[in-house]
DNA sequence: ACTAGTACAGACCAACTGGTTTGTCTATAC
DNA sequence: GTATAGACAAACCAGTTGGTCTGTACTAGT
């Protein structure tokens, strides 16, 4: 094992460091350099794995942050027969699993999505996408559950799964904004409250 | 009418000025030079009646954003008998009022409060407030609407309109992540329906 | 009319930004 | 063993940033 020389461990760092950085501050807020602190690396290594700071919050994005989705919603909801509990599972996770120590700093793609969106197609393309592809396994999975029983027949899954989508992303924004678990716990029983309305 | 000199004129148009420039680009990607270009003023005048960047954007937040959160939401909702109807006008504007040329930009208060609110205590307690306020009036609408017999009686207002706060900012939050206004038709049509469920 | 204090302009600065350049070291091909 | 390509370091650059300073013109109080 060399570890003098790892050119895609460096460039798995380099991701790494930068969505630390991205998900504290931003994208406009990220500054290159302490990305490198982070990284332990240097502007030469930076500029040699990535074109430009722009292309940085793509791959980020590309690499971590839908990976990590994807790894987070698909593999819990693809095969649940009742999407009801897997769905509040991922979401309980997605506020239990920040650190209790920092500030909590909400879903790292709907923090890209808020501040990025208007300002460059790059990354509004990206997000969209991204966005798509969460309703979408939603959608299938309240499909699966009509088709199980768990879930009404007269909703539309994919309308449903949109709402649902926003409304989880409202209820961890709002737990942002006032720094209070508890305002999570609050919202977090109405939305149950509003999932039961799907059941049959 | 005196145009030279006019200190809370002035003020005012440094205020508006940030307003836009916040609003557009959020509170890091705000360049102080720009609101002063978009203002017509220079340094001197800035640094004259705000200490810093940053007292600028409390100024915002506690003069145009709570104020103007304050007029379209407390004035619509203070009286109505019933929520809902006075509720989904207030949504309706929030998407409607935007520029149609430019991209949609969400919500002025939730931008910052996704931006800033971990990183910054001042905004991070300014924030909090408003969205206190906010969900108060509609809790508070919620509870005439019991009285009135057009809201169910076993639901808790104030869980209920911090859900609802949260599903709408969630709502506008997708919309913009999409920019595309058929997300928010499609979102604010189940939002509806969840609303339908709080009648007796 | 005089004066004192305020409102603002505009030049200026130090710190910092993303990005570039140059050069060195290492692993591999030959 | 030597040549070569790629990985990375370090110094550097030009532009931008928020913020300061000094000067001046306006206005209100006398």
């Amino acid at each position: 094992m060399t570890t003098t020389r790892n050119p895609d461990q460096t460039r798995a760092t380099l991701l790494d460091a930068a969505f630390e950085e991205l998900y504290e501050h931003g994208f406009q807020g990220m500054r290159v350099d302490e990305v490198l602190e982070r990284a332990g690396l240097k502007k030469g290594a930076f500029y040699h794995h990535f074109e430009s700071k722009q292309e940085l919050g793509y791959a980020v994005l590309d690499e971590v942050i839908q990976r990590f989705m994807g790894a987070r919603w698909v593999e819990s909801m693809a095969n649940a027969e009742d999407p009801i509990p897997a769905l509040e599972e991922v979401i309980d996770n997605m506020v239990a699993s920040a650190p209790p120590d920092k500030p909590f700093c909400g879903c790292p793609l709907n923090n890209l999505a808020q501040e990025m969106a208007p300002l460059d197609e790059g990354f509004q393309a990206r997000i969209a996408q991204a966005f798509e592809g969460w309703i979408g396994v939603v959608a299938e999975a309240f499909a699966r559950g009509q088709d199980h029983g768990t879930i009404r027949k007269g909703i539309d899954p994919h309308g449903v799964a949109m709402f649902v989508v926003a409304a989880v992303e409202g209820c961890v924004g709002l737990t942002k904004a006032s720094q209070d678990p508890e305002t999570f716990a609050r919202c977090r029983e109405q939305l149950s409250g509003y999932l039961g309305t799907l059941r049959p």
